[in-house]
DNA sequence: GCTCAGTAATAAGCCTATCCTATGAGACTT
DNA sequence: AAGTCTCATAGGATAGGCTTATTACTGAGC
């Protein structure tokens, strides 16, 4: 049996006329015959009653035809599942974020792609950057949020806007009454930092910068996480720098100030594995560099600027 | 899109690998490749990403599969039901009766039809013999229960038992008392009759009985559904003749009486098309002539039995 | 580093299934 | 009785599907 036995047979059960259906189908009235005859010795039971005269359904025509047309409406459905999935229309979207990205542009960006491509399913996983790039080089996750610089040439990335770092203090600190706090202020604190691994180039910028004004920065405690790293802020282990974002995280007992000096301005990317642009990658893409960050609050500065 | 393409790529969806998926569908390798070439081709979809090395199934490839396994069971679903109509084991029987049938026959054959055949859908209506018989030629049912003889040599019957004729009275009249009633009591009756044409042969045994013992019947009214004869006579519109087996209806204000005189011994008989014994007819046939009649009450007489 | 095994795609030829045209056969109409 | 309508059959052309042989590339092992 085949969907085009099945096609036929619909059209020959409609007109009840082998000459008319013959017409709509564009093939000869024999072939149809046939097409018809084989079907039924398939599946040896006889759906047409015929007469020299006219044609009309068995009981067994009847059902089947019930049948055939739903079978014809799934195959169909079929294809156009597909067609959809290949447009990246429809399907899964897996999708990595740092902590920071969770009180920036994830939920806008996320919001705006199940807006356009409601029936993509997203899945979200918060992991740091060093993690979203295994798991974009092993596929497990489609696209990040993250900090470049990136390693991998086979990992494409856009950067979305620029932010840059701020000291946060338990509100019992002594600074905790500046608006502003130099670096040189921090000398003898404790600090909470995420590892060297998951962003050397920007941890080295830090650590830089406390030699220049002269100290080195006593790590007390290392994690990827922003929001542990709040944490262990307000549980006095220490100060922590980290990026503007996290401010929108308003937890009771810290407190965020920007620095004095000019800090590094660093962007967050959206990422994807440039060897593995399937069809929803290529949607959120598009999403993504269509979203207009202006209009968006809090101020996402898609420039570096210096004057924090 | 053919439903052959569907059973290859469910296999390659499986095994993600040609050469097994091939050796599975037993047919060689390069051909499974041209298949789901072509399959991919019209959907304008790639549904696998092959590697030198390896098979993986795209996100399109994942969601058309699931559809396509839909797609394959209804289309076995669609061929499954043809092959149980075509075996007469689904489908829709329509049954015509007699008035008298349903007090008789009708129920118990309906009953162990259902037990064996329960996805057929059985359609009852109620017709007079004369009715059952237009309406196996006009194919509006496929099997009747009625009272031969039938003029139609296309008219297939099988008997199925005897019955004779009763006197139906009203219960205040005169000859209640009596056990049994000979047709001479009946002299100045008015009859409630059936119409000549609903059985020419046995209408004219009657009234020659009458003519025998001397009285040409009055024919008060005529109807060939027992339930309005029974119902006219307890109203007092005369007295009826008909089969014994409305003597199951044991309606309030009327009698049920033999006759003294041997009368017509009649039978009822399942009758079909013959030119129409399409496989819900037969399995119905078949499942009647299976009755063993004398397991069931009332006392059917399987034979013609003259000392009622 | 080279060879070999493994895997999918491509090429070329064959064969069957499908389609076509022409024709036949039975039924209803005029 | 002839004509028309309709489905089935016959025979030939064609396309699609299958086969074998081969190619192209990858990864593993020596």
């Amino acid at each position: 049996m085949e969907l085009r036995q099945l096609r036929y047979f619909m059209v020959v059960a409609e007109e009840l006329h082998f000459g008319r259906a013959a017409a709509r189908l564009h093939i000869a009235q024999p072939a149809l015959s046939q097409q018809i005859q084989t079907l039924e010795r398939a599946l040896n039971v006889q759906l047409l009653q015929r007469t020299k005269r006219n044609v009309t359904l068995t009981d067994a025509g009847r059902l089947f035809l019930e049948e055939a047309r739903v079978t014809l409406r799934q195959a169909e459905q079929t294809a156009y599942v597909a067609m959809l999935a290949g447009r990246g229309v429809m399907g899964r979207l897996t999708l990595g974020f740092t902590g920071t990205a969770l009180y920036s542009v994830m939920p806008t960006i996320v919001c705006l792609y199940r807006d356009s491509y409601p029936d993509v399913d997203i899945t979200l996983q918060e992991m740091s950057t060093e993690e979203q790039v295994h798991a974009l080089q092993s596929s497990q996750i489609h696209v990040g949020l993250l900090y470049p610089p990136l390693r991998d040439a086979d990992i494409g990335a856009i950067p979305l806007f620029y932010e840059s770092l701020v000291v946060v203090l338990p509100d019992h600190h002594p600074l905790a009454d500046l608006s502003e706090i130099s670096l040189a202020h921090l000398t003898d604190e404790s600090f909470v930092l995420f590892p060297r691994v998951e962003g050397p180039c920007l941890h080295d910028r830090i650590i830089g910068m406390c030699q220049q004004v002269g100290f080195s920065p006593r790590i007390a405690y290392e994690t990827a996480r922003p929001q542990i790293m709040i944490g262990l802020v307000a549980a006095g282990m220490g100060v922590a720098l980290t990026f503007e974002s996290m401010a929108y995280l308003k937890r009771p007992g810290v407190l965020y100030k920007p620095l004095c000096e000019a800090t590094p301005e660093w962007a967050m990317a959206v990422a994807w594995r440039q060897s593995n642009v399937v069809p929803v990658v290529q949607t959120f893409l598009d999403v993504v560099c269509d979203i207009d960050w202006e209009q968006y609050c809090p101020p996402f500065r898609t420039k570096p600027d210096c004057d924090i």
